[in-house]
DNA sequence: CATTCATGTCTACACCGTATACGTCGCCTC
DNA sequence: GAGGCGACGTATACGGTGTAGACATGAATG
């Protein structure tokens, strides 16, 4: 303990350490973010980190846990308008904003595997996932309009993530030559025919 | 040139490599095959593999198209009968199997960037996909059948694949906290919703 | 004042991909 | 046969990585 008290315990140092890893990985990409790198970015040598961080896996999960939860209150502060089928469309644009502005950012946050991520069904059940949450809200609101079909509501949820997240992974891949306005397009008329479905 | 003539160019050294880096790759990830690696279970020193491969970079890819022309070959030869809609479940399940059988190998083949990735749409239009041309076949089919309704066959395949895609990548990055079996089914009823919908 | 603890450095180890230089052996041509 | 050449392999070295372990230092606390 310091004079600070207890609760205080975070001092600069570790969060420049933070802040530097995180902008790292922005720009360059998990895999440019070495110890070395972030330790000569603030002015450290690369064990002055271990100080702060088990090892560098802890740093960027530590990095990422900030990072998801900075995107569910944006995201839950957006709040949108009208009928739930725009309010969806509109999670669904906050969605692909992300994904596209901040590309490596997302690849590390949506696609690489982690351990403590929270798990379907029951986490989501338990609304402990912010931003499924907000998609399950506008479904059940559709439901209970009845524009939608009753269904399974997280289940519903989690196969729009799906969608969403796949093609997002097959563009972020290289596997979709379209520009990002085309590729917004096409998510969301995969969308549509996800609402409409695809049987005559 | 050697004795055995223009063709015959391949030594066995070369395609002990290539069989001992998809082994790795397969039990272990990508990130697990190391030149250094692949040489001690060859018996040579890691510089003999650059008489082979340019880099590790292009032996990966060597051994990606290989195993993209066998899977290719494997699900082509897999006529599913029945109805398009029930082809194109046992795609699904074709999909399914590999992805669940051999995780690293699906995520080294389709979850990371490959420069040379055929491309949406026009590579998919051009038939040059042979695993999306299994599904988009049983598509056309289905709207010949009117069972589909009339649409742009290689917007909805691509549509699909991404569900798949996007399914398959939450479950290996540890998201679905279901067992296989669940899985599958989770899939398959998420298909069946794109099939009908989900809107009243 | 002595001790403890937080925070840092320095050094070293075991890995990694790979550039460069060298050796060796079989085939082709003169 | 002699010479050379190309295919294939090794040895060594360089600059990168994560991180273990020993040590220094200064500030807070008994």
């Amino acid at each position: 303990m310091n004079v600070y008290g207890v609760d205080k315990t975070a001092p600069p140092t570790r969060d420049r350490i933070v802040a530097i890893a995180r902008e790292m990985l922005t720009a360059d990409g998990a895999e440019a973010v070495s110890m070395r790198r972030i330790a000569q970015a603030a002015g450290l040598t690369p064990m002055a980190i271990y100080r702060h961080f088990d090892n560098r896996e802890a740093l960027l999960r530590h990095v990422a846990d900030t990072c998801f939860a900075e995107i569910a209150e944006r995201w839950s502060a957006n709040v949108h308008q009208g009928t739930p089928v725009e309010r969806l469309r509109g999670g669904v644009d906050d969605y692909l904003d992300f994904a596209l502005r901040e590309p490596k950012l997302y690849a590390f946050l949506f696609g690489e595997r982690r351990e403590d991520a929270r798990m379907f069904p029951e986490d989501f059940r338990a609304r402990r996932s912010p931003t499924l949450n907000l998609m399950a809200e506008q479904l059940a609101a559709g439901m209970d309009d009845g524009v939608f079909r009753r269904d399974d509501v997280w289940e519903v949820a989690i196969t729009v993530a799906a969608l969403l997240h796949g093609f997002v992974q097959l563009y972020l891949g290289g596997r979709i030559g379209m520009d990002e306005n085309g590729f917004r397009q096409l998510c969301h008329s995969a969308l549509e025919r996800m609402f409409d479905g695809i049987s005559a």
